[in-house]
DNA sequence: AATGAATGAGATTTCATTCAT
DNA sequence: TATGAATGAAATCTCATTCAT
């Protein structure tokens, strides 16, 4: 450490974090990319340094281990989606409306923007090690927990009752498994963006219906 | 010289066939163990030889290579659950309690005495490979038509028609994708099967209500 | 052993050996295929014992091992090239033009009709363990031989001595290595099996004359 | 990021090419001893490795697989005869004595100094694969070529004409095969070095001969 | 901070050979 | 004699990670 105290960040130090961070984000888009691409295992830290146009030595500095490229990057895919999906859900405000654009925006606006992160999240951090999964079962759960108290909103709203104590953690969760193997179906293995757009929206008129069945007027 | 003439095998051709049967399912068996407690990735060809109680080169003589171990794997457990639910399916003839019931025989009869199948189904057989990936969305494939046919002679039933070409496709990959992550969450996850049974009934009747949602009296 | 005393054999064990000699035969044959269109290290027990139309025990029980299969192959070759070169030789007696004889019959009757042979000779047998290593200098030093003797009744017969003690050897040696090298050039690397007629003919005059160079009168 | 622009390489990255490129030869000359003695089947990549005093995986830094560990170390084997040779026959400018003093060269500084090299050229690299086969062929038909190239240099300066339009190419090949085989059989399989020169002296007279009977006055 | 050569444990796979039937 | 399933030692090669510069 140059200084003790705390001063002011030169010139210099502030340019050299913020190229630090460039950095840092060029290893993870590259990695990101040869990860859906190729496979997390087919993948191998010369390539993703290559790809980063650094070296390898480089790619340790930033990140721990190829474990930690893959944890980070869940992490932050995990970010970007309960980012946008979670300030869907809080403008909505508790209506079925609100519900339906926050399915859309998910289709629409993350799955066909980043494919590549459609298959991390669902395909390539799955199964690897046992931290990273419990890692990845924790972003999970807070996606879900979104779906989960958008849906208590919209009950209270509608003043409606859910069949069982589990009903709305159950609901958020079929929820996300449809969200998650639409998206995979029609993006990664049958590779149709163009119709992912109307099946959206059937999915979710579907999942709409679904929770008017499971719930009761009180 | 062997004779070209097919003649009816003897005694001793059909106990050894019946033996080669045997140690192929017990080297399956082995491996499917490993895969689902330690990864397909950290279980090595010596554990599996081990457990089968054979050699690696017997291993090698009944399969191919590693990925043809987890791929003839994949293709008995696809068709098991085919089975279990095809079956279902028929018998239910069209009426929504006989989809209800299907539903519930995934969750109490295949999930709950499986636990290890549904790992290698929804884990550990993805992302591996491209071959593999490909036979992965055969099964899964073939499973989602299972469950579109149903929905179909369900929505002729009820005299309904869908609300776009798509629907009751889309219908069918949701609910898969529902069964899939309920599934993973309470019994690979949370490992609750307890709980499994009430929540695989509650998801069943989400679904019986999207269902009504998504269909219009003709 | 059924018999302790030796009697005439019966039509039925002559026929066991009849066809034991056969089964030998297509065994040596198939590994020869083998051996020279693929190469002794890339082709496997089972190749040559499927090609045979036999079971790997089988070639086991014929053959000691793989080093024996090709030492029994390698046996083999030079034992026919001797029968074809050596009665050759003998008529040539002495003669200039039995020597260019024996010459092109080798181009043009052995390996014209043998290239396999030429490959397992002249390429696979070489350098893939000590004992075969010997095998193969053992018969090249008999064909080497053979040249000589008729070397030197040649130069008995004209009436000249060779320049050195070594000369009638080492210019046999010269002679096996031209047909060695031009049989591997135009045979098995260049495939021209219509001019090696020529090409034989030209090596052999060219043979001759070196002969008449390193003899003077006496 | 790396500068695009080429610039002086620093003494640091000139230091290193160096190692780089001795590390390499070391590995090649523990290889060439290796497959000399043992054979190039029988010398595993470990012992490689042991003997260039570096782990495995650097030996697989500098080649991409063991093939290709034989397949550069002919490259240098070719390459190191060409230039004796060449430089020869060059000097030699056609006439019978410079064609001679290039074969005595051949079993004097080539042979007697590298028998390694004539292992692994005349014995070891032989029939292991395909592409080494054809790179076995390009060798070879470099120095027959170096050879024919002298030849009709001799034939102009002693204005003879060759019996037919193969003939210097025949004659180059056999010339070839004699030098190959006569130093695998004193060198290699009789280990009389004391004797090659003598034997040298021999062939090469023989070769003059021959020569010499193949051409006509013109 | 960055480089990239070096490491070596570890994994997959092959295949000559055996042996019970 | 013939079969072919079983064996397991051995070999090649990969690649995450380290560390001297």
């Amino acid at each position: 450490m140059r200084s003790q105290v705390k001063t002011k960040p030169t010139r210099s130090e502030l340019r050299r974090q913020r190229e630090r961070e460039q950095r840092f984000q060029s290893i993870l888009d590259a990695a990101e990319n040869l990860f859906a691409k190729k496979g997390y295992h087919h993948t191998n830290m010369d390539e993703v340094a290559d790809l980063a146009e650094v070296s390898v030595g480089t790619v340790y500095f930033y990140f721990k281990n190829k474990e930690d490229l893959i944890s980070k990057m869940l992490e932050k895919i995990g970010f970007q989606l309960r980012n946008l999906l979670g300030r869907e859900f809080e403008n909505a405000d508790g209506s079925i409306e609100g519900f339906k654009r926050a399915g859309i925006l998910f289709f629409e606006e993350f799955c066909l923007n980043h494919p590549q992160k459609v298959a991390i999240l669902f395909r390539e951090s799955a199964g690897q090690s046992n931290r990273l999964e419990e890692h990845r079962k924790q972003i999970f759960e807070k996606l879900i927990q979104d779906v989960q108290h958008a849906l208590i909103r919209v009950g209270d709203n509608l003043n409606v009752a859910y069949q069982s104590p589990f009903s709305s953690e159950v609901m958020a969760v079929s929820i996300m498994g449809m969200y998650e193997r639409i998206a995979y179906q029609y993006l990664i293995w049958q590779n149709r963006p163009d119709d992912l757009q109307t099946i959206g929206r059937d999915a979710v008129d579907f999942i709409v219906g679904g929770i008017m069945n499971l719930s009761s007027k009180t």
